[in-house]
Parts: structure tokens; sequence; C-alpha cells
DNA sequence: CTGTTAGCGCCTTCAT
DNA sequence: ATGAAGGCGCTAACAG
């Protein structure tokens, strides 16, 4: 099923048809209708391939994601690639598993395939190459999470100042009486989190002892074992500020399991935690919005492919969203 | 930066350079690696486009999802693509929001990027067109629900029987005192589960109040929406069933905002909750397998176009899983 | 308005 | 062991 085929059966050159699939150029009103009657018939479907090695361009773009069972993430990818869709442009993703590894294969990948643009939520560990790609004339989204040493184009939350401002909160409140778990120090997110609490306690002059830090990954085991570790406390602090939600989830399951009420300590956590309105907590949640992350990406990509926008030499454009904080008294 | 620039560099022709990329044929020692240096040099990275387009193969799977923000898919999804990966193919998403038209015009897309095989997880609307695909040779396998009227590859739980045991567990404890919450009907696995409950019924020669069935959608807005019809019943039922996850959350919800304590019905949902874990309730659940689901589906397609075996004229295979029962008493 | 032609980057006989 | 050449399906001048 070639364009050959279609020509040869409506009776006119391969160009014609060729012109009627890009609606480019002259084409009689007869041999159009002939044209499109005839693919119709045939259930014909370009080579997007050859179209694509012609023209040299691919309307496509690459997307790495470090985990597409995270829901933050896929809300995001999902309204990046209605955006994209509407200019006819497809998202490749590829899942990098929080994998430097991974994460290089993939952008090899997708480099291979001609992506027109890579937006990348990345395990930080590629900033040479990715800066080599850019050079190269392929922009670089970075999502969520920067890169160190890597000047691209930006779309992330503001951490550092929802952090501070939630922990200036909990410490006006507790004082030093609180715990902290912190998210993996390679992720930016994580550091930019740390460094906000950080601020918020230079801010008050309060030293925080080490034990009150526990150092988890992001991951719900993670906060379980922080709820073990600060419970195992000689005194248990009265409040935990958690860097993320599926640590949050973590931390109510430890305190269940250690027989604590859940509202026995004040609990501010980054993302949101659906499963807290069917409990009785003392909840706050800073509400990210990964839904504008997506759409925000969308826009810079497409306005770099589309209008062949060029990123300074600098830096890029850098879309810093601050969360929304969500407080919450007791919720039941 | 093409097979042209790497052969001048290593002062070979395109030829041997291809040989090489693809270890195909004889090439000196020497030659391989002045070859292989220039390439790392040069950072190359061969065009997919040309090679798909001349070797009429891209190692490329398409998948359309309903949803790519739901957990049970994604899971599916990344063991998947994890499994494909492994043999170098590489998965395309498309997400059809269960949208009919959006779905064809995502098979369209897919087609036109000429992947090898289509994983659907389909709205059940284009049997006709995908058995025409499928007719033009492509592999189409069908995961987790069924399309009416379509023979093809087939990965999905067994759900009529899970539903019909569970209800049974129900019947036989509150007699027609329950009620259900339906999944959408034009979705095969809601069918399923609702006739497993309808083969239960029959068994024990029961029938049920029209009332205490409700027609949810699988969002969690009907499963809270169900909640609000059941409390309203003059007489509310001691028992629900409910097809979904997500509705069990809302019905969970729709509960609490009536000011009903969650345990005080006892519960049997399709799909874990993870919020269960949280409080208290006299939940139990059918625990799927997204992940058998997806490796299955991956090892299936891939003995589909890498061992070009065919399908059988008749119909294809299926691959039905048995989901697990998880009976829980309170679960405080 | 339409057809002819020359590639896009790569692979694959067929010679050598 | 290597190179020359043709062609995968399509588009983009250029002629007519």
């Amino acid at each position: 099923m070639t364009i050959k085929d279609v020509a040869r059966a409506a009776g006119v050159s391969t160009a014609t048809v060729s012109r009627v699939l890009n609606e480019s150029g002259y084409v009689s009103q007869g041999a159009r209708e002939r044209i499109a009657q005839v693919m119709r018939e045939m259930n014909y479907q370009p080579n997007a391939l050859a179209r694509s090695l012609k023209q040299e361009r691919t309307r496509t773009v690459g997307l790495i994601l470090p985990d597409m069972t995270n829901a933050y993430f896929m809300a995001a990818a999902r309204r990046l690639q209605q955006q994209l869709l509407e200019q006819d442009y497809h998202l490749i993703y590829m899942d990098s598993g929080e994998d430097p590894d991974k994460e290089l294969e993939a952008i090899g990948l997708l480099r291979q395939m001609r992506v027109e643009a890579l937006i990348l939520a990345g395990t930080g560990a590629h900033a040479a190459l990715l800066a080599q790609l850019q050079a190269a004339g392929t922009p670089v989204v970075l999502l969520d999470r920067r890169v160190e040493g890597l000047a691209a184009d930006l779309v992330v939350e503001d951490n550092a100042a929802a952090a501070e401002q939630a922990a200036l909160y909990l410490l006006d409140r507790y004082g030093a009486d609180i715990g902290f778990i912190a998210g993996p120090d390679r992720v930016s997110t994580a550091r930019e989190r740390r460094s906000g609490l950080t601020r918020a306690l230079q801010a008050r002059g309060v030293q925080l002892a080490p034990e009150r830090i526990y150092a988890g990954d992001y991951t719900r085991a993670s906060g379980r074992a922080a709820a073990a570790h600060f419970l195992g406390l000689a005194r248990r602090p009265q409040a935990v500020f958690s860097a993320n939600n599926e640590m949050t989830f973590g931390l109510y399951l430890g305190m269940k399991e250690h027989g604590l009420a859940l509202d026995a300590m004040e609990v501010v956590s980054f993302g949101r935690l659906d499963a807290a309105a069917l409990f009785t907590a003392r909840l706050s949640v800073i509400v990210q919005q990964p839904e504008r992350i997506g759409e925000a990406a969308a826009e810079l990509t497409l306005r770099r492919v589309l209008h062949k926008q060029q990123r300074d030499a600098a830096g890029g454009e850098s879309l810093v969203f601050a969360p929304r904080l969500e407080w919450a008294s007791a919720n039941d």
C-alpha cells in the first residue's frame, strides 16, 4: 500500500497524490476527489517513516520519565500529550526507572528516532550529553526536576519557597520539636525542599537535631521506615514535614503499625494524599499542579519546534509555578 | 551526521559501516575498530527512520490505553515495556481517554508509524478496523478488555469467575440484602463482572431488587453517587460489591459524608485499595495482577513479531488469569 | 494544474 | 574483505 498504488488507481502521478496528502500546491477538484476516494477505499495510510525521512521532520517529541506508574508524572504527561496532539505532534515515552543507565539508553533511542525535542524529568546524570544534544539543535525541556550544570528550558514548581513556608508554620508552632522526612539528594526537588527547610530554620534561628531528619528516598517504604525511626526516639516529634506524598502514606502506615492514632502528630506533606479524606488526621498538603507543568512544557516545546524559536545561548526559559498550600485543621 | 560521514572519516565505504552497524557480513578487525572509534568520537546515532524504511521493520509496537493515569494500566504498561525492551522492541503509547474517536485516531497514527503489532485496551468500538489490521498482517493483542466481534489474541483476567465467587460469598452471608455498583456496560470487564454476579444470583435462586444495582462508570464520582443512592434507600444494604477500586474509594467517601462508619457495611471490591490500610473497614478485595497481564501481552506479542508465528485463522490465543481473592475480616 | 526526477539515510545484492 | 549501485516511500523543485 504505497503512494504509487494510490497514484495508479487514481490515474495520476505520485506527485499529485503527495500534493493532496500535504495539501500543498495546486490540484484540480476532480483529481483531488478521485484521489481521496481511492485512499478511503484502499484504506491507505501514508508511511510516516518515509515522510519524516524526506522532510527531515518527525513531528515527534521524546519524553523521559523516572516512573510511569507515578501519578504526578502521568498527570503531567497526559496533559502534555493532549497539547502536543493539537499541533499534530506525538509523544514517545520512555521510562528510566530512576536509573541513569536506562536514561542514557532512552536518550540514545530517542535520538535515533530523531525526535524534534526532548522533555526530561531526569535522574540528573547526563548534563554533558544533554548539552551536546542542545548544541546539535534539539531543544531540551526539563520537567519538574533540574539537571545540575545544564542550562535548558525549565518547567518546575517552586519547591524551596513552598517548603520554607510550610516549615515556618511548623517551627512557629512546635519549635525544634518536629521531624523532617527528606527525599533523595540526587533529585533536585528533594534538594530544594530540604533547602527550604534550612532557610526556615535559619530565619527562626532554630537548630534541628540530626535524628530529627530522616533520609528517605521518596518511596512509601522509606516513609514507613521514617515512622519507625521517629517513634523510636526518646521523644517523638510533635509534627512531621514529609517531602512527598508517597512517604507521607508510608508515615501513616508506620504510625498505624505502632498503634499510634493518625492524628497524634500534625503532618505537612508535599503532594496530595487522597486517602486522607477517609481517616482522621491533621494533615496539610502542598498541592502540586502536574497538569499545569505538563501544559507549560508543551507550550514551551512547541514554541521551540514549531516556531524554531532559539534558546538564548546563556540559558533557557524558566517557568516556575508556585504550589498552593492547603492548610487543614483536623479534617474529620 | 550520516553513515556517509562516518564512512569518509574512517576511510571506508558506507557498506562497511553498515556492516558493523548490523554486525553482518565480513569486516576486518582493523576496519571494525576504526569505524567504532569514529562513531564514538562523532557520537553518531543511526537514523532509525531510514533503517526502518529500508528494512521494513520498525521494531516498534503500539499500545493504546484508555487512561494513562490509571495505576492498573500503567503497571501493566511498565512491565510490558521492560519485556519488549529486552528484545530491542519499543513501545509507542497512545491514550484514548475512553473515547472511540481518539482511539480511531490513535490506531491510524500507529499504522502510519508502521508499528509491527498493536496492543489494545480498547473502548470496544473498532472491531472491523482491527480485523482488517490483522488481515493485513499486523498482530493485534487485546489487553484486559475484549472487543466484541474480534477474534484476536487476548490477555485478560477472569472477571466473571472472580465476581461470581465474591457474589456467592456475599449472598450466602446477606441474601438479597446487598448492593452492587456496576461498571460501564460498554467495557467488557464491567459486563463480565456483572454477569458473574448474575450467575451467583441464579445459583442461589436469589433476586436482586433493581434499586440494589447502581450503574456506575468506574469513576470515583460514580462510587460516591452510589453511596448516596444506597444510603438513601428505605433500607440500606448490609454489604456492597463494587466492580472496581475507584468506585470503592468513592463509596467510602460517600459513606463518610453521610456520617456512616466505614466498617458499617461489608465491602467486596475488584482491585486493590491501598488506602484501606489506614482506616478500619470490612473490605475484601479481588486482587488483580497487571504486571502479569503486561508480561503475558509482551510474551505473546514478541512471539508474533519475532517468530512470525501466525495466529490461527479461527481466533487468537487467549490467556486468562485468575485474580486472587483476599478476604479480610475487620482489618484494623 | 500535472508529471518527471532526484534524493532523504540506510541496507543489500552483486562484483571484485 | 570491501565497494558500487539500486531502491525502501515519499516530497520538492523544475518543466511543461
